[in-house]
DNA sequence: CTTGTTTTGAACCGATCCATCCAAAACTAT
DNA sequence: ATAGTTTTGGATGGATCGGTTCAAAACAAG
């Protein structure tokens, strides 16, 4: 029927994504999306329509790699409610420190993009929001069974708790590529975890 | 001798800071920059060499702005230790939900820049790895006089958590801009302080 | 008022921005 | 082969980027 193409659509995807997530929205240049993915401008234009549309396609692939699983991770029947929260800081310390393409951690692309973004693009912001209260739903269901199981300190309301986790997290996030080593961003892990137990 | 200036360099800047602080470096254009600070193109470039150094200036003057009162509140001889970490985290709350030109924290320029630069500007990262040292070591040295105190948990050194408490700031400042309202946000806060408590 | 210096606004600069266009190439289905 | 469709690379477009230049304007000092 037709030429078909040369080039993995979802490769090129991801190939954009971390072009984003290393540099942010405005710092990532159309040719640099050329060259981190390997296609010509029309290409890309071809396959996503714009520089915003692929951002935002890049954005849902990345809640795709990462809520998904640590939402997974957090519903997880085999594990006691409390360790799967220390897992889920656990896992947050380790992608802070492998893959650092210049010897500093690309830190979270949501992360970044609250920063970046949220303030100045309502469609951004609310496909942030919209993962954020799928990452808080998961956590304060984990940290709930926690607090019945008397393994997490019931003093505050789960959903308060589960905030103050994601909070924690984000800081982690901030601290690794503000420049912490990562002795520094575990005993941060640690700290939050001592907050949950009674 | 010559011709005077009709504007003040200092207000000047305190409007790019503000203009920096709310879009980022890359976002804020040289236009954008003339329309905060009500001057000529001419006259920014004569006042402060480029963008670049504008920016870096603005970087100084808010920590100046910030730091410098939040050290003095970390000292304050009057207070009790803890008591001071629970006012900077009110003060941190305060700041996050007054001045919100669209509904929207502004965040903390700090923060943002971290995001933003620090993995690409190596004069930006040390500039904020400097203040972080100053913030650190205050945070540090007042959670110390706590521990001896008796009022704060001994069970990590104060250094990890001044950390933690780094952090969570950064956690909360995040989150105020991703959306969440003052209670969550406060409660992120108290939590912190549950943390630090023996 | 003249002289000397600085500020100021507007025009201007090359570079780069995101995006489009188009013709040649590449492939399939007939 | 041929026809039909899509991809592809390169050229191109208008807008905006950060930054410079320059002459007119504005003031202080003599």
């Amino acid at each position: 029927m037709a030429r078909p193409r040369t080039f993995d659509e979802d490769r090129a995807l991801d190939a954009a994504m971390r072009a984003f997530w290393a540099n942010g929205y405005e710092a990532t240049s159309t040719q640099d999306l050329c060259e981190a993915t390997g296609l010509g401008r029309s290409s890309i234009y071809n396959t996503f329509s714009s520089k915003r549309d692929l951002f935002r396609r890049s954005l849902d692939r990345y809640n795709e790699l990462m809520t998904v699983p640590q939402v997974a991770l957090l519903e997880d029947p085999e594990l006691p409610p409390l360790e799967r929260v220390r897992l889920l800081l656990a896992r947050v310390v380790d992608g802070e420190f492998e893959n650092r393409p210049q010897g500093r951690s690309l830190g979270c692309l949501t992360v970044n993009t609250v920063v970046e973004l949220a303030g100045r693009d309502p469609e951004a912001a609310g496909v942030l929001e919209q993962d954020q209260e799928v990452r808080l739903a998961a956590l304060s269901a984990a940290i709930g069974a926690g607090q019945r199981a008397g393994e997490i300190a019931a003093r505050r309301e789960a959903g308060e708790l589960a905030r103050f986790v994601n909070a924690v997290i984000a800081g982690m996030r901030v601290a690794a590529k503000g420049g912490a080593d990562r002795a520094a961003v575990e005993a941060i892990a640690a700290t939050a975890v001592d907050a949950l137990t009674p």
